[in-house]
DNA sequence: TGACAATTCAAACGCCTGTTTTATTGTGGT
DNA sequence: ACCACAATAAAACAGGCGTTTGAATTGTCA
């Protein structure tokens, strides 16, 4: 019946693919996948209506395409490590990871389409956010559970440390999350690199204290 | 022309018109203004489709007057200082801004509406933001500066309070914005009473922590 | 060049949305 | 009893959505 049962998208050579994928990955992180229209996607991408349909088969296919595809492409730009190694001293590792987690949400850089879909897809689930918990966000919280026992002791129980990572997470992500009310509530507020940098300075500093508080009372 | 040029909604003296709030109030605080329909509102309200119309105009004018109703209705719940007065311990004083907070989110009760709708309306503006932003954010932030004031010194700068403000209602915000990777991530998580008391504990905690840490170096 | 597959295109489909129209019901006043 | 009017109900409206269709176009290889 259909024409899209030859799978064209894998022996396609066309651009058109690669254009609808892009520009799938801009609407998608700016407004949503709800939100974003076929039409709006087809037309930054200079492409037919249906080409979504010939290419990808629907719009969620393209959706999960464009996560799959902007997953590589941030690991590429960022190294998955996001920073330095385990053996270096915890307080840099945490403030690594911070910066650079402040630094790709906030980028405007094909590598910080990933986070954008991701923070986006913790927020309003589409039914990607399973793979997606399981391929990044688990990794990242191990990580930064890792950052954190080096930090705290590795006697420290898993309670007690998902606490504290949820509180570092929290801080990163709010600037994301609500920028609209942000921006409204403080408006001289920006996010230039040099603004993250003192955030991502502020939220180690917030978060560090609290850690050597909690070292001091165990 | 229209038959609501008469403002029926004013001398209106029947029922459907609560019931049609009070629907609304549900359908949006569960999926949010652009995902709410009409349809599903008055199907709630036992009500036909075009109540709506007729007792509010449109459905954005309904919004409204849900967020203005149920703020009404929070207010009265949940008194404006949120727990302490001015003068008693700081540290009390956080720990009760956190946990009301956070039980005003997570409550089930007609309270919790307007918290809903309130950080719903933080992460996708609808163009209520400012409003709320005027009359409710701008005064619990203004309520959450005084208390970090009396915590760290009335000479502290204006930036540095509005950075460890965020710091602290991140915390807060992180566990309903989040809450569906939270539950993927966490499975053994909940929110019921007895959770939100141990979490607005560690929350005050650890910020109480970071002040200390920021008086001591100050 | 001719034949055939791959790709693009304009148009339409079916569905759902918020909103409106038109008709019907219920009710209080004179 | 009747009239005026508030309120409800059923149906339809216009518009946007994702998706599909079938023809036109392009590309490719014998």
């Amino acid at each position: 019946m259909s024409l899209t049962l030859s799978k064209p998208n894998i022996a396609s050579n066309a651009a058109t693919h690669a254009h609808l994928l892009d520009a799938a990955g801009e609407v998608f992180a700016e407004v949503g996948f709800k939100a974003a229209t076929v039409r709006q996607i087809c037309e930054r991408a200079h492409a037919n209506i249906a080409a979504v349909n010939y290419h990808f088969g629907d719009k969620e296919t393209l959706y999960k395409a464009v996560l799959k595809s902007s997953h590589r492409a941030a690991m590429e730009e960022f190294p998955p490590t996001m920073g330095l190694k385990a053996g270096s001293d915890g307080e840099k590792r945490l403030r690594a990871f911070i910066h650079s987690f402040l630094m790709r949400i906030f980028s405007t850089g094909p590598g910080s389409r990933y986070s954008k879909l991701m923070t986006r897809e913790m927020i309003e689930p589409t039914g990607a956010l399973e793979s997606v918990v399981k391929e990044t966000i688990r990794p990242m919280s191990n990580e930064l559970e890792s950052i954190l026992r080096g930090l705290m002791g590795t006697r420290t129980d898993k309670a007690t440390l998902r606490l504290f990572a949820m509180s570092v997470v929290s801080q990163i992500l709010f600037y994301h999350h609500c920028r609209p009310s942000i921006t409204l509530l403080y408006p001289e507020m920006d996010f230039d690199a040099s603004s993250l940098k003192k955030l991502s300075e502020h939220i180690t500093r917030f978060s560090i204290a609290a850690i050597a508080d909690y070292c001091g009372k165990k």
